[in-house]
DNA sequence: AGCACGCCGACT
DNA sequence: GTCGGCGTGCTC
């Protein structure tokens, strides 16, 4: 019998499969780990299949030197899944396996946690007449059994307890505890579903994906925890992806209320110890729902009956840094394999998804009446051109002030949003509302201050700073930007006697400090809240009846194609904190270009005539979901290498474009938007190319990286960000 | 990654 | 003569 082994040592020069003999009589797992000699040395390994043949040298063969699980640590769907994403997101197989396997539970550093208890053993009531404290414990044990031990010491005293256990009067039972609490205020009410939450329960099944398009407010959550409790019902697990930063308490104590100790929480701030217990009750089937953010994914469930993506459109699902993978095709696969319904929830699905949508790839699921009937909160577009024009030169527009005034009055409460993402990177002329765009691509230019210079993030083309606006000859034309503190100062000025409360990454770095802040906004009246992307998520506030939007254009003119399709979801989100309550909400949405479509078709709530605009525009510029963008970016400290690495990668990408050349639209060189970023050199090509037969291309285009031995490449596919 | 092998310069 | 520099290549 002979072993593929994968080692476990994350490099592109042992990204391949190792055989081993397995020893005769020795029993191995596929997806046990192993310890094997390597050249002089013994390594880790992950068996990945067994055989009865094997293919390589048999004289050079070596036996396997130890078995370090006597089951599958990995288990059967989780080796497809390697390989599934080695192949979709270029990654090495290591890199995969080690997101697959927690480290905490790789390294063995996390023991169990045991409770050690109390219990009488073989005592003798009489020789302890003088011993008031030890008679005592032993009356409360016979009463209640068993007691906690450090509950007993606390109680008795330390002495006294361990008088008794020398004695062998008691002894201690030890019983292995789960770290992560679970409430148990399980609430088992009979939800009544109403007749769409009814329909879309009913359509969901299958083996198939579907695209949940309720809006705000119309009861997705109700639908997902049905769904789960199908799963559950027919003895199948359930995986549901919410956005890290919609993992907050509400949200979990909903879940546990419903789904009690059957439910598993996997989330960035779960500590080592946490997050070992949790994926141990996982794997061991304990736990059949899973309730997390992107890694989540991952978890080592079993015949899984459904797989929610809840705020799919939301950027979190794509891993930033390396490894960097979708786990919405992730999901996909696991969906697949398990043979159940994936489904993907959203209030403004992606472009992307919804396109496979109205192409029938995946099934469209429309919920579009709200669950208590009230109306949507108004948008107010506010034109800060005109304001600007009747001598308003500040943050805030005469309509969102006075609206503010009313809120106070009223002793009710004011969200203030501010986008900070972007900040001041293109550059806008405050006469007019001009933004410097990119003449082949319709893309906002980004301004690059090393050379000072206007740069297109997808063609490369170049252009000059402009110091007078082209459109209307005004000189003020800059970067612009606001950022949080500035606003609460402003505020703080003009209402002198309210409460108000500022929350970005600044103030919310603490633990807890989130929890605090938002707890310390919903016990004051009247206030304002200002914040960033943060305030935007799933808190309810009873008493918000205004939400104003300082400067929307933020979000908008990013050298994105998909910052219009960003700004609408950001408006309706942010909309939907307005207006939870009795009373009805206002929207106050400020904007230098209060005619771009996006206002429009967001002040409308109208999410299909902004599809259909967008996905026309997309489609006449060739943009994704049309066509598919590659970017390579190669890494490296000296600057020399780094070009000559890139050129030498380049030249073979020419012979690959020469072979599609009706397929690759555009192929480009250049440095990277940030040129430097910790003392490491960024140069990247940007490729854009049609969508048939762009994975076979892609694979090509991606062995011409390969070959760069000092650089580092990381290779994107409709990259989000470009710096 | 880490270790051996191998081919050139300055030393007991 | 040889000790050691690190460039290249291999590890089932």
């Amino acid at each position: 019998m002979f072993a593929s082994v994968i080692i476990d040592q994350d490099v592109k020069a042992l990204n391949k499969v190792f055989e081993y003999l397995v020893p005769p009589h020795i029993d191995i797992n596929v997806g046990a780990r192993v310890s094997v000699p390597f050249g002089q040395r013994i390594l880790q390994g992950f068996v990945i299949a067994l055989k009865e043949n094997c293919d390589y040298d048999a004289s050079k063969i070596k036996k396997i030197y130890g078995v370090m699980d006597d089951f599958s640590l990995i288990k059967p769907e989780h080796i497809k899944l390697m390989q599934y994403m080695c192949d979709e997101f270029h990654l090495r197989q290591t890199s995969v396996l080690r997101l697959l396997v927690p480290s905490e539970i790789r390294e063995g550093k996390v023991k169990d946690l045991f409770e050690k208890y109390a219990v009488l053993a073989d005592y003798d009531e009489q020789s302890l007449s003088r011993a008031k404290k030890q008679l005592q414990i032993i009356q409360k044990l016979q009463q209640e059994g068993r007691v906690l031990l450090s509950q007993l010491k606390s109680q008795f005293g330390d002495s006294a307890v361990k008088s008794l256990i020398d004695k062998n009067f008691i002894a201690i039972q030890k019983q292995k505890i789960n770290r992560a609490p679970t409430l148990i205020d399980r609430d088992d009410k009979n939800v009544v579903l109403n007749a769409q939450q009814l329909h879309a329960v009913k359509t969901i099944k299958g083996d198939k994906t579907f695209l949940l398009h309720g809006v705000t407010g119309s009861g997705k959550t109700e639908v997902y925890m049905h769904l789960i409790s199908q799963a559950l019902q027919d003895g199948k697990s359930a995986i549901m992806l919410v956005p890290e930063i919609s993992l907050t308490p509400q949200v979990v104590s909903i879940f546990r209320a419903r789904f009690g100790e059957k439910i598993a929480l996997l989330h960035s701030s779960l500590s080592a110890g946490e997050r070992f217990d949790e994926w141990r009750r996982i794997f061991s089937g304990e736990a059949q729902v899973v309730v997390g953010a992107r890694s989540a994914i991952f978890a080592p469930c079993e015949n899984v009956g459904v797989i929610i993506i809840d705020e799919e459109h939301e950027q979190s699902y794509i891993s930033e840094a390396n490894p960097r993978y979708n786990s919405q095709l992730v999901a996909q696969f696991r969906a697949r394999y398990n043979h159940c319904p994936l489904v993907l929830g959203s209030a403004t699905p992606s472009i992307d998804d919804y396109q496979r949508a109205s192409q029938g790839e995946i099934e469209l699921v429309e919920m579009p009446l709200r669950a208590n009937g009230k109306p949507l909160p108004r948008i107010q577009i506010i034109d800060m051109m005109n304001e600007l024009r009747s001598g308003n030169g500040g943050i805030f527009s005469t309509q969102l002030l006075s609206d503010l005034a009313k809120v106070v009055n009223d002793k009710k409460q004011a969200m203030i949003f501010i986008n900070r993402r972007g900040y001041s990177s293109f550059m806008m002329c405050r006469e007019c509302g001009y933004v410097a765009k990119c003449n082949d691509c319709d893309v906002s230019l980004v301004y690059h201050r090393e050379d000072n210079r206007l740069k297109c993030h997808y063609c490369g083309k170049q252009y000059k700073v402009l110091d007078v606006c082209p459109n209307c000859g005004s000189d003020r034309i800059k970067q612009g930007a606001v950022g949080t503190e500035k606003i609460v100062s402003e505020l703080k000025a003009i209402f002198k006697d309210v409460k108000i409360l500022r929350m970005d990454n600044d103030t919310t770095s603490k633990k807890n400090a989130h929890q605090k802040l938002l707890q310390e906004f919903a016990s004051t009246k009247p206030a304002i809240l200002v914040g960033t992307q943060m305030i935007a998520k799933g808190h309810d506030f009873e008493d918000v009846t205004l939400v104003g939007i300082v400067d929307a254009d933020q979000s908008l003119y990013r050298a994105d194609y998909r910052s219009t399709e960003r700004c609408f979801q950001l408006i309706t989100q942010v909309s939907g904190r307005a207006g939870r309550s009795e009373s009805e909400g206002k929207v106050d949405l400020q904007t230098y270009s209060p005619r771009h479509y996006v206002y429009k078709f967001a002040a409308n709530y109208d999410y299909k005539g902004f599809f259909r605009k967008e996905s026309n525009i997309r489609k006449t510029a060739a943009f994704p979901p049309f066509s598919k963008i590659i970017r390579i970016l190669f890494c490296h400290s000296d600057e020399n290498v780094v070009k000559d690495e890139l050129k030498s990668c380049y030249n073979k990408l020419l012979k690959v474009r020469e072979q599609h050349f009706d397929d690759i639209i555009y192929m480009d060189a250049m440095k990277s938007p940030i040129k430097r970023i910790k003392n490491l050199f960024r140069y990247q090509v940007i490729i854009r190319m049609r969508l048939e037969n762009s994975k076979q291309i892609e694979d090509q285009i991606y062995a011409c990286t390969l070959d760069a031995p000092k650089s580092s490449v990381f290779f994107e596919v409709n990259p989000e960000n470009m710096s």
